[in-house]
This record gives structure tokens, C-alpha cells and sequence, in this order.
RNA sequence: UGGGGUGUCGUCAAGCGGUAAGACACAGGCCUUUGGAGCCUGCAUUCGGAGGUUCGAAUCCUCCCGCCCCAGCCA
């Protein structure tokens, strides 16, 4: 698929990027980037930014780096590399041979700080990181100077190289670019350039006993790459002049451009890493992957389409307010792309047997059954029937309300392109009282074709014959938190968890073609909701689907249920 | 509190001095062998508030108010 083809979006950042184009302000180049640290997986809110850059890119013909922000060991590793690789191939994004890493410029980055140093605009400074913040000021006071400020560069010099071949304990000095102690941007008030830790870092090893902070890495980092827009998120809109600083002090080229937009946040669910991480850590999901999560592999496990997440993203828009978007709107996008291209089965959930008692017990018929009730491109398969089906519990009732269109004493009812068929008893359970079977009677005349005298029948429901349906082991998901904004409870974040978010049904019925679906197939169980095989647990002999979304259903609403 | 941002329908979001797009949600109706899908209709006399400029303001000016971000050797 081609991304860009989607949706044409406009937004403040394409008009910007549109009229640099025209303007030809950095030689009609259009050059961004996607920048993760692999420290946790990528989620939804990664996803809004990857189809900004990467589509802004596609969109100018120019070109869109991926970039692991790899500047602190602790935390990184190759798994997060990895996942987050596959996790953008999945979305659709492709950055060909540009993957990059900002631990593959740590050489040239250490000259650029030396080049600081020479120049007088940055020293060592050997005050603690409790000092540091002391000195640091408020928001309302100035900080001060570091009594450190004004070492000679040969000092300085030698102090940095000393601090990469290991000379220092880790924390003993840091590298400090010189600005200005009484910034009211905080961020420039002499900040940390380089620390000193002893971390194993996945692609350096023990090289280096320092690492670049972000806010020295980032940028040049962009400017190594020729990057023309730097997109990143509201938080960083404090960093800019700090951005700026060090471009201006140690690039001779073209300068990037940094544009800051809103973070997405998504109703019913949290977005931020930290929180993701306790999600995972502390087994409150199963992983990552969990298909309740909001992470990428999380959305794929449970069968979401990287087309409903791109057309997500495009509905959503990009601007630089606060937002939380409705998470109904993401199930909307789902559906909607789903509905065109979900073959049509019949699942039944929650089985209540049902007996034709006019039919013969020898007999079974097969009915060819739409894949697509309005796409015949996707063909139809054959469904057996024969005397004994199982129907969903929820479709019959003892004593139904009158607007209820299903199955009950004295109703007759359709079965999904086979049958009309007409109450005859039902028995119960002598213990629980539950009903233990319905008996039936089929009206020959109504195979495929409605009754001959005329008469309506409104209730549809669908159905599988006992004797040929396959067993399934059915996942239903929900929202993984029962409030809006779960976040707002700060770290109790997870008392708000939902209970209910996963149900596991044990005794389903599906058709038995379904045994042959590739691992990851996604079909609709009519009248019920869009499902897959679940790549990881299920086995032809014995399939699990999870639920990706249920169907709108306007009778369980007006009925007060969820 | 100093600084940086931002306030348009329940939720996102267009609008860029000429008289409030669209989407989701919601509510009705039509249609239907998925109570699905589809279709139709309704849903901001008003743009955080108050003044002002103008023939005309969500758009320009002034003041006020709310919310978010910044005091990591995280990103």
C-alpha cells in the first residue's frame, strides 16, 4: 500500500514544510526523521509521529531517516531495536538503507565537544548532580556559576579526555556547555553535555565510559544527517533555543529547522513509556504484545490493520493542543476498514443446541454462504446443516421483552442464509434451571427464499451444525482501563485497570473451514464482531481467535448493556 | 512564581478580516436474510472572558482567566 495515497492531510507543519519548499529554503530538500530511544516498544503515539515524518517525506519526495536515539545504555537494547524496526516495516514505512544510530556518530560528536571546549563554550564541571541542581536556580531565581566555569581550555581538555579513557568514578565530573546561568530557559543555564557511565551499551560495548545527553546528541545528530525538519513533540519546545545554540556554534551548513506538535493521548488507555513499561513488568498484560496493549505489536497481535492505524492518524490531525482523542475513534477506523475486506463466517460464542425436530437425524444439506454480503469478489463457502445446531445463548429467550427479534416461545426466527425456523419447546436444566435446549421446526418453503404466504420474519440469527462445527477458543478484549483518563490518577494509575479487559471463552463453535485460516487471518463473525487467529497460541486443533473489535450493536445499547 | 506553549460542538479539528468545514460520538428515521453495512436528518446565532479597532472580528489590539510544559548527570 502506499502510504501517502490514504488520505492527502494539511496541517500546520505541511504548510510550513510547504512554503520552505516554494521559498526554497534549504535547496528544496525535504528531510525528516523518525527518532525512538529502543527502550520499550513502540505505541499508537509513535505511530502519529512516524506517518508525519514518513509521510511528509513521501508527500515532498524526499527522504525520512529512522534514527535510534540510542544516547543512554541503560534501558536500550536490541530487542527495542528490533521490534521497533519491525513494528515500522508493519505500519508500511520504508527508510531503505538509512537506518541509523545516534551511538554511530558518538566519535564525531566527542570532536564537536571538543571543538566547544577549544572555543571556550564549554568546560568540565566537577560539582555533584545535587550541586549541580542547587546551583541550577529556580524558575524564579538565576542559578549560579559553577566555581568550575572558568578552568582554561588545556584543562579542560585534558580533564574530557580523561574522563572517555576512564580516568574518573562515574559521576565524578561532567561536561557543561557555558551559556548563561540566568536564562529563564532553564535548559540553558550551562547544561550537562556529557556524563560519565559505566553501562554496557548494545552496539558500543565498552567502548565509551561517557555518553552524549540528548539535547547535544539530537541535534547534531539532524545536522549530521541533513535533516531539514526536526518534528518532535510539545515537551521539546522549551529545548529549542538549546537546539539552536548548538547548531549555530558547530554547524557550517544548512540548519535544521526544529517544529514541535502535540503528543497524542488516547482515551481509556496511557501512552507514556514508563507506564507501559509497569504495565509489562509488573504482569498486569502478558508482554508487549499483549493485544490489549495500545503498543504497535500489540494492535497487530489483536488484529488491527496498519491501514486503520495510518487512516487513524490522518482523522486525528496534527496541531499543538493537548488532546485526548476518543479511543472509539480508533475502534470507528478499525471497523471501517475491516467491514471491506473481513470475510463473513459464523462463530458461535456461547453455544445453546438447538433441535429440528422435523428434520431427518440422517440428513445434512450444505448452503452456499456469501464470503461478503456486498463484495461477491471475495466468493462464498459451503455450510453444512444438518438436525442438531448450535445457536448463541443470547438469541433465545424464555420470556423476551416485545422488541427483542430473536428466538422465544411462539417466534420463529431466520437462520443466517439457510432456514426459517419456529419454536417448538425447550427443556431446562432440573438443577440450575438453565436452559439446556430448544426444539425447533423448519419451514421447508423458506430455504433461501422468504415464506410463501407473505408473512415477516424479522430476527436473523446465525448458527453452526453441531455435528460439523470445529472448537474454538474465543478472547474477547475491552478497554484496558474503566476511565477516560487513567493518568490522571498519576502512579495509581493502575487501580483503574479493567477488570473485565479480557474474557477467555472456552467452549466456541466456528466453521470448520476456519481450521485451515492462515495465523493472523481476520474474518467477521456475523452479528458478532471482527476476530483473528491469534499468531502466537493458536494451533489448527486447536484454534483461538481474539476479538479486534465488536460490530456496533444499537440493540445491546438501547438495552442499557455495553 | 520566571519562561515557553495553548484555549473553536461531548471528543478531535478546519478557519489566516467578509459573516463557523469535516470526522467520531450522540439522537431520530429509511432500508436490510448480519439489531451489521449503507442511506437520510438533527447536533456551536457562536469561537475561554471583558473591553476596543472596523461597515464587518473566531480571525487585529488591550487586559483578564483556564490548562499544558521546563528546575534529570532521562529522552
Amino acid at each position: 500500500m502506499d502510504p501517502i495515497s490514504d488520505t492527502a492531510p494539511s496541517d500546520f507543519i505541511r504548510d510550513i514544510i510547504a512554503d520552505d519548499f516554494k521559498t526554497n529554503r534549504h535547496e528544496g530538500r525535504v528531510a525528516t526523521r523518525f527518532p525512538p530511544e529502543p527502550n520499550g516498544y513502540i505505541h499508537i503515539g509513535h505511530a502519529k509521529s512516524v506517518c508525519l515524518n514518513f509521510g511528509i517525506a513521501a508527500q515532498y519526495g524526499g527522504t525520512c531517516n529512522l534514527r535510534m536515539d540510542d544516547t543512554d545504555p541503560a534501558g536500550e537494547s536490541l530487542e527495542f531495536v528490533e521490534s521497533i524496526i519491525q513494528d515500522i516495516h508493519w505500519l508500511g514505512f520504508d527508510w531503505q538503507d538509512r537506518l541509523f544510530f545516534a551511538s554511530d556518530y558518538f566519535e564525531q560528536l566527542y570532536a564537536f565537544a571538543v571543538e566547544l571546549i577549544r572555543a571556550g563554550k564549554a568546560y568540565v564541571c566537577s560539582l555533584d548532580a545535587d550541586e549541580i541542581r542547587e546551583y541550577r536556580g529556580s524558575f524564579t531565581e538565576p542559578g549560579r556559576e559553577s566555581p568550575y566555569r572558568n578552568r582554561s581550555v588545556e584543562e579542560n581538555l585534558d580533564l574530557f579526555a580523561r574522563m572517555r579513557a576512564g580516568e574518573f568514578a562515574d559521576g565524578e565530573h561532567v561536561l557543561r556547555a557555558k551559556i548563561d546561568m540566568a536564562s529563564p530557559f532553564i535548559v540553558m543555564r550551562d547544561p550537562v553535555i556529557y556524563r560519565i557511565k559505566r553501562a554496557p551499551h548494545h552496539r558500543t560495548g565498552e567502548a565509551w565510559v561517557i555518553y552524549p545527553m540528548y539535547d547535544f546528541a539530537h541535534c547534531l545528530s539532524d545536522a549530521l544527517e541533513r535533516i531539514t525538519h526536526s518534528i518532535c513533540t510539545l515537551e521539546f519546545e522549551n529545548n529549542r533555543p538549546l537546539y539552536d545554540w548548538f547548531v549555530d556554534q558547530l554547524i557550517s551548513w544548512d540548519h535544521p529547522r526544529q517544529i514541535e506538535f502535540a503528543r497524542l493521548n488516547v482515551s481509556y488507555t496511557v501512552l507514556s513509556k514508563r507506564r507501559l513499561i509497569e504495565l509489562v513488568e509488573n504482569g498486569h498484560v502478558s508482554g508487549w504484545d499483549d493485544p490489549r496493549m495500545p503498543t504497535v505489536a500489540g494492535m497487530r497481535r489483536r488484529g488491527y490493520t496498519p491501514e486503520a492505524i495510518r487512516n487513524f492518524c490522518a482523522e486525528i490531525g496534527v496541531a499543538k493542543n493537548d488532546t485526548v482523542v476518543d479511543i472509539a475513534l480508533l475502534e470507528h477506523c478499525v471497523r471501517q476498514d475491516l467491514n471491506d475486506r473481513a470475510p463473513r463466517t459464523m462463530g458461535v460464542l456461547k453455544p445453546l443446541k438447538v433441535v429440528i425436530d422435523n428434520y431427518p437425524e440422517d440428513r445434512t444439506e450444505t448452503f452456499t454462504c456469501p464470503n461478503h454480503p456486498q463484495n461477491p469478489v471475495l466468493g462464498s463457502r459451503e455450510v453444512p446443516f444438518s438436525r442438531v445446531l448450535y445457536i448463541e445463548r443470547d438469541d433465545f429467550m424464555e420470556d423476551p421483552p416485545k422488541k427483542y427479534k430473536r428466538l422465544g416461545p411462539g417466534r420463529e426466527v431466520r437462520l443466517r442464509n439457510a432456514y426459517v425456523i419456529r419454536y417448538a419447546s425447550h427443556n431446562r436444566d432440573a438443577v440450575g434451571g438453565e436452559v439446556t435446549e430448544v426444539h425447533c421446526a423448519i419451514d421447508p418453503e423458506t430455504r433461501n427464499a422468504p415464506p410463501a404466504d407473505g408473512r415477516k420474519v424479522e430476527g436473523v440469527i446465525h448458527w453452526l451444525s453441531a455435528a460439523h462445527a470445529a472448537p474454538a477458543e474465543v478472547r474477547l478484549y475491552d478497554r484496558l482501563f474503566s476511565v477516560p483518563d487513567p493518568a490522571a490518577a498519576g502512579d495509581d494509575f493502575v487501580k483503574f485497570l479493567n477488570a473485565d479487559s479480557l474474557e477467555v471463552l472456552k467452549g466456541c463453535f466456528v466453521e470448520a473451514g476456519l481450521t485451515e485460516a492462515a495465523p493472523g487471518a481476520r474474518f467477521q463473525f456475523e452479528r458478532t464482531g471482527y476476530f483473528c487467529l491469534d499468531e502466537k497460541d493458536s494451533r489448527p486443533e486447536r484454534l483461538v481467535f481474539n476479538r479486534i473489535v465488536a460490530l456496533r450493536d444499537s440493540w445491546s445499547k438501547g438495552q442499557g448493556k455495553a
